[in-house]
DNA sequence: GAAATTCTTTCTGTATACATATTGTATTTT
DNA sequence: AAAATACAATATGTATACAGAAAGAATTTC
């Protein structure tokens, strides 16, 4: 482990980030205080202190004299994002193509460099971690300190949500993700260009892609069987 | 102080917390940990906990090394606020006439008395902090854990722009916090109603009169004096 | 044998001591 | 005298020890 405390700080932060993201530590479940205090060689109180901020951030729920979790997901939290999400990526979208700098564009290409090097060899992790750094990236740009909270938080379970619905399942999946691929890339084109009316469409057309898709998962085709190969209760 | 370390933990809490709003304690001022956690009788462990807490929900800043300030405001913090609040406050005013429930209207009444009382024998203080109470109510109401951040953002730097441009002046400003207060009124009765298309319309002329006002007194009207009454350069 | 209660163990919260970094001051040097 | 450097004082960050609360295990009681 490193020698300076200040990086062991920031691993164990970047650790327990990632590991939500990619649901390694899925909703609900119960951080070690004493574990991970010998993993990254911390005391408890700079280990406290980074649950602390990850808890400011959305990541973790901190209860009172029992331990930080991982925060919870559910029906409501998931039809609370269906609600937000479109009208706070299209503003931070837009205002991408406004505010954006030189080097935040090359920030923003190196991303999707990382995002099409995970859809080549990556796991599905690798694949969320470099989605979620892309549009990390476009919130940056957009450099609105009151939309940056909301924004980041949706991030969090756009990441989470995807690891439970976006599952390997054939051509359709890569399909989806090679399409997803592609509109970062106009993204990037569009906020290079500064066109905020195409940022505003493009946000609109990757939250489309990728609601339909979680709305696949989520609503499955009906079953096509006959009737009468299902047992009738009767003759139990 | 109290005997119990968490209700002391609390009151340090709020205490910051309303000082921040108020600008007593103004933007970029330092918290002194050491005068704190000898005030509230409380060890500085717990101390700074508070103060992470307060960091992750905007009130304050942490520098490394540096302490904790009062979160800045600037131009640009002022600029970005007038872009995002429209968008917020419009979809938590709409989502709290969907959402609330019967005790969170008695809650947000109960706020309008506390408002309607610091307008009659309050300070400036108390009419801030009792305006900042109702609208985290219809937060509360709007229920949405993906809006509630950037919102709650928005109420700490409202507050604090109000207790910078709303001065006690006249005539106008009385006639223009009245008129605030009978907004409320409609607010409670639309919400009580359901009714999401009036309250969105409300959310658009609460936020205009707020923030004509603090145009009033960004862009004064301009001093009208004839030109001779101007002492030139060549008489000196 | 099942339930409840008590005791033990484990974990969280707080205080304090110590290490390290920063800041202000005084001294030295040019 | 001004600037720079070294030193002292102050404040922040970390570790650890202790106190208190929750959870679990074992015993007791019905």
């Amino acid at each position: 482990m490193s020698a300076d405390p200040k990086t062991r700080k920031e691993a164990l932060y970047e650790s327990v980030k990632a590991a939500v993201l990619t649901l390694e530590l899925p909703p609900g479940s119960d951080l070690d205080e004493t574990a991970l205090s010998e993993e990254f060689s911390l005391s408890r109180t700079p280990l406290r202190e980074v649950f602390r901020n990850l808890a400011g951030e959305g990541y973790l729920d901190l209860r009172e004299n029992r331990g930080a979790r991982v925060s919870e997901m559910s029906h409501k939290t998931l039809r609370d994002f269906f609600l937000a999400a479109p009208m706070i990526y299209g503003a931070v979208m837009r205002l991408a193509a406004v505010n954006r700098t030189a080097a935040q564009i090359d920030a923003l290409q190196a991303a999707q460099d990382g995002f099409r090097a995970a859809l080549r060899s990556g796991s599905g992790k690798d694949r969320a971690l470099a989605n979620n750094r892309f549009h990390e990236v476009t919130g940056e740009m957009a450099d609105n300190i009151y939309l940056l909270p909301s924004f980041q938080r949706l991030l969090i379970d756009h990441a989470r949500i995807s690891m439970t619905f976006y599952r390997p399942l054939g051509d359709d999946m890569a399909r989806n993700v090679s399409e997803a691929a592609a509109q970062h890339d106009d993204v990037i084109a569009a906020i290079q260009a500064r066109d905020e009316a195409a940022c505003g469409q493009l946000a609109i057309d990757h939250w489309n892609l990728s609601r339909g898709q979680i709305e696949l998962f989520v609503m499955p085709a009906g079953l096509d069987m006959p009737l009468g190969a299902l047992p009738s209760s009767r003759t139990a």
